[in-house]
DNA sequence: TTGAAAGCGCTAACAG
DNA sequence: CTGTTAGCGCTTTCAA
């Protein structure tokens, strides 16, 4: 392994010009510039991390929090967040929450704090806020995805006005009888998200002077299979089933227009189905939805951080846009006249 | 930041027994230990990760390469490989390689270099000598899950048992006209997955001496949607559709099962499906499928990784178990006598 | 613009 | 079992 010194030597500057010309921190002459460069390249030498960050107190590295990989969301929001840092020179370390105070407790009592990362993203994780406090002393810039944290620089969409949204172009289209399908209480506990959900559709059917019926609002996991269950539940209710079911996730409305079929409903005909996200299966459904991107979302949590990483004026909460999708399983009910 | 110096103080050591006592190399007295113990848990005091790399040359971060993240099989295997890392104390670096030489490039010389972590492990990324060399000449140790690598301890299923075992499941039925949906070329890049699967599908036939027919075989991307349009392609056929379908993925399975559905097809009268991965929504399509377990292998990469990085017996190349789970959507062929 | 030199905070001989 | 001390390889004053 090369060290600094070789490349000193090589490039007959001292050790000083050659962390400078490779850091970009101070000047430097063309002439030696262009000497180091030279010498690294042929020496094929690497700053070692480790002790360029206990001389300068960078690492060139950000943990990110989520609570889980394998789930469409997150995994596009840690590509984003991945790709993005990866461009910048930067290195992603994850840490995956699980819901064991202990093991949370240890990753920012062992892991954070270990000095390891210049920054941390939260992803969907809800840090109370002597969480916030141990990253704010040590200078940690902090930036959430997915949920308002308390005085912390946040993205999110706006969950309220995304169902809102959907509530609308159901009952634009003439639908009364719309049901839910939300999350439930497992699913509720980080940011809330399946309750912002119901409440814009609830605020939506108010609008409208249509009354919240609380048979058809229905909770899930947010997976496929789970919603599959309720929705037929819902939909098999003898009494009369609605016209137009609103999930709060793309997998989730996928379940429920399965359930449609099995049950020998025809989507849209019998049944208006939206969801939201636009999930990579959403198009092959048909599914009317409201997109979310979230791969944008890690991207620009990225840019957020780094602008706090270089002291640039702190980015602030900003909501992240979503727009109607409308695709062929949202229509006008029956006419039952 | 209370520092190494804080609590030697406080426990009244010397730095080097507090270091001692922290990382359990080297031996102290149960009293020191203790004092030293409480001392740090006063302070708040953990070891600056970029200090301790420096002068141990060990840095407990292990780099992860993945092609995608967003993809059931990655997700779990990054799950199951930050799970075990983190319960030993190690951090999980992530390196998302795209198609781009160039990135591919920076991440070995820039990322992987500058010595960040203490050995890597490679999930489904073909790694060419010469990369395999530098990690090797860097000392770091480097286990690779899903593809046999030169010369690197590997963990994998055995693609090929895998398709001939679910060919022998549709034989044993009485199948004789199945149908095949593998990869295509943009997914057989690294590990050629795809190919194996083939292979191992027409060796069954073979060994059943069923004539293999290249009409019945198509290629998809491994995703739901893309395995519907072919599924379709196969299944309309007006000369007749195969009575049998194996994907090489449960995800393509069900697109196949929805494109039967949406030709009319009933599953599994009119046509068997078997699918390879046990994924999460296999159950509710009742999808008989080859399971194999992704957090498993990502769990065991680590033991593996773990047990080179402690200079132990080097683990060599092993199988990952695999086995058929018949669910619904098999039976025996409609009688045509 | 450059170089000399003092650390950064810890680990690991080494000596006791 | 414990303390002393010399680095680990870089960054960053400081002075030139």
């Amino acid at each position: 392994m090369a060290g600094i010194k070789d490349v000193a030597q090589a490039a007959g500057v001292s050790v000083a010009t050659v962390s400078r010309a490779l850091s970009g921190r101070g000047s430097v002459s063309a002439s030696a510039q262009e000497a180091v460069q030279h010498a690294a390249a042929e020496l094929g030498y690497v700053v070692s991390s480790s002790a360029s960050g206990l001389a300068s107190g960078r690492t060139r590295n950000v943990g990110v929090l989520v609570p889980v990989i394998n789930h469409w969301f997150y995994a596009c929001v840690l590509e984003g967040i991945s790709r993005r840092l990866m461009d910048e020179g930067y290195d992603t370390t994850l840490y995956q929450l699980t819901k064991d105070r202990g093991q949370r407790e240890k990753v920012f009592s062992d892991f954070l704090l270990r000095q390891r990362v210049d920054a941390v993203i939260a992803v969907n994780v809800e840090l109370n806020s002597e969480e916030v406090q141990a990253l704010h002393a040590l200078n940690k810039p902090l930036v959430g995805v997915g949920g308002p944290l308390p005085g912390v620089p946040t993205l999110h969409v706006d969950d309220e006005g995304i169902s809102s949204l959907a509530t609308k172009h159901l009952i634009s289209l003439g639908h009364r009888r719309i049901g839910f399908i939300g999350g439930n209480e497992e699913t509720d506990v980080d940011f809330r998200i399946p309750s912002h959900r119901r409440t814009g559709y609830e605020k939506a059917l108010h609008d409208a002077g249509i009354e919240v019926d609380n048979k058809l609002c229905m909770g899930a996991n947010f997976t496929m299979p789970q919603a599959y269950e309720v929705a037929k539940q819902l939909l098999g209710n003898p009494a009369g089933h609605p016209t137009a079911l609103l999930a709060a996730s793309d997998e989730m409305a996928i379940g429920a227009i399965l359930a449609a079929r099995d049950l020998g409903l025809i989507v849209p005909r019998d049944l208006s189905v939206v969801g939201v996200d636009n999930h990579d299966l959403s198009e092959m459904f048909g599914l009317t939805t409201i997109e979310q991107r979230p791969h944008e979302q890690g991207e620009l949590a990225v840019a957020m951080l780094l602008r706090a990483i270089r002291g640039e004026e702190p980015a602030h909460a900003h909501k992240v846009d979503h727009r109607l999708l409308v695709r062929s399983s949202t229509s006008r009910p029956i006419d039952e006249t």
